[in-house]
DNA sequence: TTATTTTTAGGGGTTTACCCCAAGTTTAAT
DNA sequence: ATTAAACTTGGGGTAAACCCCTAAAAATAA
């Protein structure tokens, strides 16, 4: 018999993962959560083999809750739903000790598969998810290749007049607000437009962007 | 009898929302959809009283479905789900002649209780709904001016020129990528920064990529 | 201390972007 | 069939961006 913990901030998906879990004679639904805390507070004094967990909870997100419980009860294995197909999400509730990973879309039979897999103690993913995860182990190279080591180093200055590009300033509202002359900004902007290899600004900004220097 | 439509592209909450109404002897469910084309091909030659239409749905979003039910079959009522309490979701079906609109964070009473409203021929909203809609009406002075709340719709070749913009051609360099003129790309590059409300390309870049448009 | 980079700033010029106007054609929706 | 968008193309103008050049003070690294 494998107990089950359903963890989901929308009652009526609850509801209905209820029901059909109902229908299986080796699965017991043992409690329900509808946010974060109230997940830690229920698994000590039930008996929980498997937390159903949503990655998108109210009040604590799923990753930190996740997190929380494979630290404390290794023998209680997590299997993350998600509506979102999202590379980010997957490999960061992963990497904090999720089992498995399947999408809200997924059928009733691929459900109770997951579950059962994961019961067994291996790993579950449904293939679109397995997709999302091989996509993103290809670009982090890109990335590493293209941001890191090509990205060449900007000066204080440059990172500065870049942010101010990026939120739409004119030349001349850079310089009045960094109290320096407009042809300084020019000979920034131009450096910027040299190391980046950017033939505008819309060039900067969007590596700017994918390189997240805007923060 | 009311014969019911779930027309959702998660699969695992269809396969719930199935298993609540089947407890039901009053309801029947008459049908399901995964996406919006597939709803308005279910339609004739089924008899449908009620369709649960999520919001949110692939291939033809749920809006445009349900200005096509309602045109089409007045005596079908329309009950709109969704993930999300967001305002200019709610409003903006609700005008396409939706009779309800509950979240899928309500439970099972409350379904229940929408679908039996709705079918009556009145109308139903989950308490959270209708104080969106209140605050909405509150807001609408101010979002007119404002308006950065929800994306407007662009056009074909305004989407082209923008993708163009982003990879730093000159406006002279799409036009010849288009075979159109200088002066009509000119024009599609004007009303970009008009609809996205940036004062220069950056801000359209910027604005483009932060809405994944560049695909 | 010397060398290098950064920051500052200018002169002078070309190209591009952006703004206002108007108006014809094409396409889509009612 | 009639409206309404969307697409197209001008003319003419201003402001901004971008490019070449040089170069001195200031901070940083060797």
């Amino acid at each position: 018999m494998t107990n089950i913990l359903i963890a989901d901030d929308h009652t009526m998906f609850v509801d209905g993962m209820e029901s059909i879990l109902k229908g299986e004679s080796d699965l017991f639904v043992a409690g329900r959560s509808y946010d974060g805390p109230s997940v830690i507070e229920f698994l000590p004094g039930n008996n929980v083999d498997i937390v159903l967990l949503d990655v998108n909870l109210p009040g604590m997100n799923g990753i930190e809750v996740c997190k929380e419980i494979t630290s404390h009860y290794p023998n209680i294995k997590v299997l993350a739903i998600s509506m979102f197909n999202e590379e980010s999400f997957v490999s960061e509730i992963l990497n904090n000790g999720a089992k498995g990973y399947i999408l809200k879309n997924t059928g009733r039979e691929e459900l109770l598969k997951a579950i059962r897999t994961v019961a067994k103690g291996d790993s579950y993913f449904s293939s679109d998810v397995t997709e999302t995860i091989m996509k993103g182990l290809m670009n982090q190279r890109k990335a590493s290749s293209k941001s890191s080591a090509f990205f060449p180093k900007l000066s204080r200055r440059e990172k500065e007049v870049l942010k101010l590009i990026a939120q739409e300033f004119t030349t001349q509202e850079i310089a009045d607000s960094l109290y320096i002359s407009l042809k300084t900004v020019e000979s920034h902007r131009s450096s910027l437009l040299s190391k980046l290899n950017a033939r505008n600004s819309v060039g900067l900004v969007r590596i700017a962007i994918e390189n997240s220097l805007l923060d």
